[in-house]
DNA sequence: ACCTAAATGCGAAAGATTCTCATTTCTATA
DNA sequence: TATAGAAATGAGAATCTTTCGCATTTAGGT
Protein backbone atom coordinates (compact mmCIF):
# COMPACT_ATOMS: atom_id res chain seq x y z
CA UNK A 1 0.00 0.00 0.00
CA UNK A 2 2.80 2.09 0.69
CA UNK A 3 4.65 3.59 -2.43
CA UNK A 4 8.13 3.48 -1.61
CA UNK A 5 10.39 6.34 -3.27
CA UNK A 6 12.52 5.25 -5.62
CA UNK A 7 15.49 7.33 -3.97
CA UNK A 8 14.39 5.42 -0.94
CA UNK A 9 15.84 2.08 -2.70
CA UNK A 10 18.65 3.68 -4.42
CA UNK A 11 17.57 4.63 -7.71
CA UNK A 12 17.62 7.54 -9.71
CA UNK A 13 14.35 9.09 -9.96
CA UNK A 14 14.07 9.06 -13.63
CA UNK A 15 10.95 9.63 -16.16
CA UNK A 16 10.92 6.20 -17.38
CA UNK A 17 11.39 4.61 -13.74
CA UNK A 18 8.81 6.76 -12.81
CA UNK A 19 6.54 5.70 -15.40
CA UNK A 20 6.59 2.16 -14.54
CA UNK A 21 5.95 2.26 -10.86
CA UNK A 22 2.93 4.59 -11.15
CA UNK A 23 1.79 2.03 -13.76
CA UNK A 24 2.11 -1.02 -11.20
CA UNK A 25 0.86 0.98 -8.56
CA UNK A 26 -1.80 2.26 -10.48
CA UNK A 27 -2.80 -1.04 -12.83
CA UNK A 28 -5.67 -3.53 -11.63
CA UNK A 29 -3.71 -6.23 -13.05
CA UNK A 30 -1.06 -7.47 -10.21
CA UNK A 31 0.68 -9.50 -12.45
CA UNK A 32 2.27 -9.09 -15.93
CA UNK A 33 5.43 -9.71 -18.00
CA UNK A 34 7.66 -6.72 -19.18
CA UNK A 35 5.94 -6.85 -22.28
CA UNK A 36 2.69 -6.37 -20.70
CA UNK A 37 4.42 -3.51 -18.71
CA UNK A 38 5.43 -1.75 -22.11
CA UNK A 39 2.32 -2.04 -24.13
CA UNK A 40 0.21 -0.99 -21.63
CA UNK A 41 2.47 1.82 -21.19
CA UNK A 42 2.34 2.08 -25.30
CA UNK A 43 -1.29 2.48 -25.26
CA UNK A 44 -1.63 5.15 -22.68
CA UNK A 45 1.08 7.25 -24.69
CA UNK A 46 3.78 6.73 -22.18
CA UNK A 47 6.58 5.78 -24.92
CA UNK A 48 9.53 3.92 -22.94
CA UNK A 49 11.80 1.24 -24.91
CA UNK A 50 11.34 -2.50 -23.92
CA UNK A 51 15.03 -2.81 -22.92
CA UNK A 52 14.37 -0.31 -20.49
CA UNK A 53 11.38 -1.57 -18.85
CA UNK A 54 13.33 -5.19 -18.47
CA UNK A 55 16.16 -2.85 -16.88
CA UNK A 56 13.52 -1.11 -14.89
CA UNK A 57 12.05 -4.32 -13.72
CA UNK A 58 15.22 -6.26 -12.65
CA UNK A 59 16.35 -3.13 -10.54
CA UNK A 60 13.49 -2.71 -9.33
CA UNK A 61 13.44 -6.36 -8.25
CA UNK A 62 16.72 -6.27 -6.67
CA UNK A 63 15.41 -2.86 -4.68
CA UNK A 64 12.51 -5.02 -3.50
CA UNK A 65 10.02 -2.88 -5.15
CA UNK A 66 8.82 -6.15 -7.18
CA UNK A 67 8.93 -9.65 -7.14
CA UNK A 68 9.47 -11.93 -10.10
CA UNK A 69 7.60 -15.25 -10.99
CA UNK A 70 8.07 -18.31 -13.48
CA UNK A 71 4.49 -19.49 -13.23
CA UNK A 72 4.79 -21.33 -16.70
CA UNK A 73 8.59 -21.32 -17.22
CA UNK A 74 9.32 -19.34 -20.62
CA UNK A 75 8.67 -15.73 -19.35
CA UNK A 76 8.83 -13.81 -15.98
CA UNK A 77 5.85 -12.35 -14.31
CA UNK A 78 6.35 -9.20 -12.23
CA UNK A 79 3.93 -7.92 -9.56
CA UNK A 80 4.06 -5.09 -7.45
CA UNK A 81 5.52 -6.14 -3.88
CA UNK A 82 3.30 -4.05 -1.92
CA UNK A 83 1.53 -7.32 0.51
CA UNK A 84 2.59 -9.83 2.69
CA UNK A 85 4.47 -12.91 0.74
CA UNK A 86 2.39 -15.47 -0.92
CA UNK A 87 1.78 -18.10 -3.02
CA UNK A 88 -0.18 -18.82 -5.89
CA UNK A 89 -2.65 -20.80 -8.01
CA UNK A 90 -3.78 -20.51 -11.46
CA UNK A 91 -6.07 -21.40 -13.93
CA UNK A 92 -5.14 -24.15 -17.19
CA UNK A 93 -7.54 -22.71 -18.85
CA UNK A 94 -7.83 -19.19 -18.61
CA UNK A 95 -5.31 -17.60 -16.97
CA UNK A 96 -6.26 -17.04 -13.79
CA UNK A 97 -4.20 -16.34 -10.59
CA UNK A 98 -5.36 -16.20 -7.37
CA UNK A 99 -2.99 -15.57 -3.83
CA UNK A 100 -3.40 -17.43 -0.90
CA UNK A 101 -1.04 -17.47 2.06
CA UNK A 102 -0.60 -20.74 4.04
CA UNK A 103 1.64 -21.32 7.67
CA UNK A 104 1.61 -25.01 7.43
CA UNK A 105 3.26 -25.14 4.10
CA UNK A 106 5.53 -22.01 5.24
CA UNK A 107 6.71 -23.76 8.72
CA UNK A 108 6.65 -27.32 6.60
CA UNK A 109 8.67 -26.30 4.11
CA UNK A 110 11.35 -24.33 6.61
CA UNK A 111 11.68 -27.73 8.37
CA UNK A 112 12.30 -29.65 5.18
CA UNK A 113 15.28 -27.42 4.31
CA UNK A 114 16.23 -27.81 7.79
CA UNK A 115 16.56 -31.66 7.17
CA UNK A 116 17.99 -31.15 4.07
CA UNK A 117 20.83 -28.93 5.75
CA UNK A 118 19.55 -26.68 3.60
CA UNK A 119 19.81 -23.39 4.70
CA UNK A 120 16.84 -21.64 2.81
CA UNK A 121 16.69 -18.69 0.98
CA UNK A 122 13.27 -18.55 -1.02
CA UNK A 123 10.48 -20.77 -2.43
CA UNK A 124 8.20 -20.84 -5.65
CA UNK A 125 5.08 -23.02 -5.22
CA UNK A 126 2.49 -22.88 -7.92
CA UNK A 127 -0.81 -24.84 -7.90
CA UNK A 128 -2.15 -25.50 -11.34
CA UNK A 129 -5.59 -26.31 -12.36
CA UNK A 130 -9.25 -24.92 -13.68
CA UNK A 131 -10.59 -22.29 -11.93
CA UNK A 132 -14.50 -22.76 -11.05
CA UNK A 133 -15.96 -20.10 -14.02
CA UNK A 134 -14.12 -22.46 -16.16
CA UNK A 135 -15.27 -25.72 -14.71
CA UNK A 136 -18.89 -24.53 -15.44
CA UNK A 137 -17.96 -23.79 -19.05
CA UNK A 138 -17.35 -27.31 -19.69
CA UNK B 1 12.56 -48.98 -11.74
CA UNK B 2 9.99 -50.57 -14.21
CA UNK B 3 10.90 -49.20 -18.00
CA UNK B 4 8.05 -48.57 -20.09
CA UNK B 5 8.16 -49.83 -23.81
CA UNK B 6 7.38 -47.10 -26.02
CA UNK B 7 4.74 -49.12 -28.12
CA UNK B 8 3.31 -49.39 -24.28
CA UNK B 9 2.78 -45.59 -24.62
CA UNK B 10 1.67 -45.20 -28.21
CA UNK B 11 5.42 -44.11 -29.54
CA UNK B 12 6.68 -46.39 -32.53
CA UNK B 13 10.48 -47.53 -31.38
CA UNK B 14 12.48 -45.66 -33.66
CA UNK B 15 16.06 -45.58 -32.72
CA UNK B 16 16.22 -41.71 -31.72
CA UNK B 17 13.50 -42.04 -29.24
CA UNK B 18 15.15 -45.64 -27.87
CA UNK B 19 18.84 -44.08 -27.60
CA UNK B 20 17.23 -41.58 -25.17
CA UNK B 21 15.01 -42.99 -23.58
CA UNK B 22 18.12 -45.45 -22.68
CA UNK B 23 20.35 -42.45 -22.17
CA UNK B 24 18.01 -41.60 -19.02
CA UNK B 25 17.56 -44.61 -17.80
CA UNK B 26 21.31 -45.47 -17.40
CA UNK B 27 22.18 -41.88 -16.08
CA UNK B 28 23.34 -41.16 -13.19
CA UNK B 29 22.05 -37.79 -13.30
CA UNK B 30 18.30 -37.02 -12.64
CA UNK B 31 17.83 -33.87 -13.91
CA UNK B 32 18.93 -32.72 -17.16
CA UNK B 33 17.95 -30.38 -19.45
CA UNK B 34 17.18 -31.07 -24.11
CA UNK B 35 20.57 -29.57 -24.31
CA UNK B 36 22.38 -31.72 -21.71
CA UNK B 37 20.71 -34.73 -22.85
CA UNK B 38 22.14 -33.95 -26.40
CA UNK B 39 25.33 -33.48 -25.49
CA UNK B 40 25.68 -36.24 -23.56
CA UNK B 41 23.92 -38.16 -26.53
CA UNK B 42 26.62 -37.21 -28.91
CA UNK B 43 29.99 -37.43 -26.24
CA UNK B 44 28.68 -41.20 -25.91
CA UNK B 45 28.98 -41.29 -30.09
CA UNK B 46 25.15 -41.63 -30.68
CA UNK B 47 23.98 -39.07 -32.61
CA UNK B 48 20.83 -37.49 -32.33
CA UNK B 49 19.46 -34.09 -34.05
CA UNK B 50 18.61 -31.20 -30.95
CA UNK B 51 15.29 -30.44 -32.59
CA UNK B 52 14.50 -34.45 -31.69
CA UNK B 53 15.51 -34.23 -28.47
CA UNK B 54 13.39 -31.83 -27.65
CA UNK B 55 10.64 -33.46 -29.56
CA UNK B 56 10.69 -36.67 -27.99
CA UNK B 57 11.55 -35.05 -24.78
CA UNK B 58 8.16 -33.42 -25.17
CA UNK B 59 6.56 -36.55 -26.29
CA UNK B 60 7.96 -38.68 -23.52
CA UNK B 61 6.78 -35.61 -21.18
CA UNK B 62 2.83 -36.36 -22.71
CA UNK B 63 2.92 -40.15 -22.23
CA UNK B 64 4.14 -40.15 -18.94
CA UNK B 65 7.38 -41.24 -19.47
CA UNK B 66 9.36 -38.09 -18.10
CA UNK B 67 8.49 -34.87 -16.00
CA UNK B 68 9.33 -31.79 -16.93
CA UNK B 69 10.40 -28.71 -14.22
CA UNK B 70 11.66 -25.15 -14.42
CA UNK B 71 14.04 -24.98 -11.76
CA UNK B 72 14.97 -20.98 -12.54
CA UNK B 73 12.60 -20.50 -14.73
CA UNK B 74 14.06 -20.02 -18.11
CA UNK B 75 15.10 -23.75 -19.81
CA UNK B 76 12.99 -27.00 -19.23
CA UNK B 77 14.43 -29.97 -16.63
CA UNK B 78 13.48 -33.31 -17.55
CA UNK B 79 14.02 -36.37 -15.40
CA UNK B 80 13.02 -39.73 -16.08
CA UNK B 81 9.10 -40.22 -14.19
CA UNK B 82 10.40 -43.95 -12.41
CA UNK B 83 9.39 -42.67 -9.06
CA UNK B 84 6.71 -41.51 -6.71
CA UNK B 85 5.95 -37.94 -7.33
CA UNK B 86 8.13 -35.87 -5.29
CA UNK B 87 9.73 -31.98 -4.88
CA UNK B 88 12.88 -30.30 -5.09
CA UNK B 89 14.98 -28.18 -3.02
CA UNK B 90 17.78 -27.06 -4.79
CA UNK B 91 21.11 -25.26 -3.86
CA UNK B 92 21.60 -21.67 -5.72
CA UNK B 93 25.46 -21.94 -5.01
CA UNK B 94 26.16 -25.00 -6.37
CA UNK B 95 23.24 -26.58 -8.63
CA UNK B 96 22.48 -29.57 -6.28
CA UNK B 97 19.57 -30.71 -6.71
CA UNK B 98 17.61 -32.70 -3.66
CA UNK B 99 14.27 -34.55 -3.76
CA UNK B 100 11.42 -34.33 -0.86
CA UNK B 101 7.65 -35.74 -0.59
CA UNK B 102 5.77 -34.29 2.28
CA UNK B 103 2.59 -35.53 2.96
CA UNK B 104 1.54 -32.07 4.59
CA UNK B 105 2.02 -30.08 2.05
CA UNK B 106 0.15 -32.05 -0.54
CA UNK B 107 -2.85 -32.15 1.46
CA UNK B 108 -2.83 -28.87 2.58
CA UNK B 109 -2.42 -27.93 -1.46
CA UNK B 110 -5.42 -30.13 -2.66
CA UNK B 111 -7.27 -28.41 0.61
CA UNK B 112 -6.00 -24.73 -0.68
CA UNK B 113 -7.63 -25.52 -4.05
CA UNK B 114 -10.71 -26.73 -2.72
CA UNK B 115 -11.30 -23.34 -0.82
CA UNK B 116 -10.59 -21.55 -3.98
CA UNK B 117 -12.88 -23.32 -5.98
CA UNK B 118 -10.39 -24.79 -8.62
CA UNK B 119 -9.74 -28.32 -9.39
CA UNK B 120 -5.88 -28.83 -9.28
CA UNK B 121 -4.62 -30.30 -11.97
CA UNK B 122 -0.29 -30.52 -10.94
CA UNK B 123 1.67 -28.21 -8.61
CA UNK B 124 5.60 -27.34 -8.34
CA UNK B 125 7.23 -26.64 -5.06
CA UNK B 126 10.50 -25.60 -5.74
CA UNK B 127 12.84 -24.48 -2.35
CA UNK B 128 15.91 -22.57 -3.16
CA UNK B 129 18.59 -22.32 -0.39
CA UNK B 130 22.13 -23.01 0.21
CA UNK B 131 23.62 -27.05 0.50
CA UNK B 132 25.29 -27.97 3.57
CA UNK B 133 28.63 -28.34 1.26
CA UNK B 134 28.18 -24.73 0.07
CA UNK B 135 27.75 -23.64 3.75
CA UNK B 136 30.49 -24.88 5.05
CA UNK B 137 32.97 -23.52 2.11
CA UNK B 138 31.85 -20.14 2.36
C1' DA C 1 24.22 26.70 -15.19
C1' DC C 2 27.61 22.90 -15.58
C1' DC C 3 29.71 18.44 -15.21
C1' DT C 4 29.82 13.71 -14.98
C1' DA C 5 28.11 9.43 -13.92
C1' DA C 6 24.16 7.05 -14.74
C1' DA C 7 20.24 5.96 -17.60
C1' DT C 8 17.91 5.57 -21.96
C1' DG C 9 16.65 3.86 -26.60
C1' DC C 10 17.66 1.60 -30.52
C1' DG C 11 18.93 -2.23 -32.97
C1' DA C 12 21.90 -6.16 -32.84
C1' DA C 13 22.79 -10.41 -30.46
C1' DA C 14 22.00 -14.07 -27.49
C1' DG C 15 19.97 -18.42 -25.69
C1' DA C 16 16.25 -21.64 -25.75
C1' DT C 17 12.84 -23.74 -28.27
C1' DT C 18 9.92 -24.57 -32.26
C1' DC C 19 9.02 -24.91 -37.08
C1' DT C 20 9.66 -26.23 -42.12
C1' DC C 21 10.35 -29.48 -45.18
C1' DA C 22 13.10 -32.77 -47.79
C1' DT C 23 14.63 -37.27 -46.65
C1' DT C 24 14.57 -41.49 -43.99
C1' DT C 25 12.52 -45.11 -41.22
C1' DC C 26 8.79 -47.83 -39.02
C1' DT C 27 5.30 -51.18 -39.50
C1' DA C 28 1.13 -52.87 -41.07
C1' DT C 29 -0.32 -55.42 -44.83
C1' DA C 30 -0.08 -58.03 -49.08
C1' DT D 1 9.64 -60.69 -47.16
C1' DA D 2 8.69 -56.77 -50.26
C1' DT D 3 6.28 -52.46 -50.25
C1' DA D 4 3.44 -48.38 -49.48
C1' DG D 5 2.24 -44.71 -46.58
C1' DA D 6 2.30 -42.56 -42.40
C1' DA D 7 5.25 -41.00 -39.04
C1' DA D 8 9.72 -39.43 -37.53
C1' DT D 9 14.17 -37.36 -38.29
C1' DG D 10 17.82 -33.85 -39.17
C1' DA D 11 19.43 -29.45 -40.55
C1' DG D 12 18.79 -25.03 -40.54
C1' DA D 13 15.62 -21.15 -40.47
C1' DA D 14 12.54 -18.84 -37.61
C1' DT D 15 10.59 -17.36 -33.27
C1' DC D 16 10.36 -15.64 -28.73
C1' DT D 17 12.08 -13.58 -24.74
C1' DT D 18 15.73 -11.25 -22.83
C1' DT D 19 20.20 -9.03 -22.81
C1' DC D 20 23.97 -6.22 -24.79
C1' DG D 21 26.61 -2.42 -27.04
C1' DC D 22 26.89 2.05 -27.75
C1' DA D 23 25.75 6.77 -29.03
C1' DT D 24 22.85 10.15 -26.94
C1' DT D 25 20.28 12.15 -23.17
C1' DT D 26 19.31 13.12 -18.35
C1' DA D 27 19.45 13.55 -13.23
C1' DG D 28 21.33 15.77 -9.53
C1' DG D 29 25.24 17.44 -6.94
C1' DT D 30 28.54 21.39 -7.26
MN1 LIG E 1 0.92 -12.39 -6.41
MN1 LIG F 1 13.24 -35.04 -9.24
ZN1 LIG G 1 -10.21 -20.23 -15.43
ZN1 LIG H 1 25.54 -26.32 -2.92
Amino acid sequence: MESKDLKQVGLKATIPRLKILKFLEESDVRHMSAEDVYKALLESGEEVGLATVYRVLTQFESAGLVARHHFEGDHSIFELNDSEHHDHILCVKCGRVDEFVDEVIESRQAAIAREKGYSMDDHALYIFGVCSDCQQKK
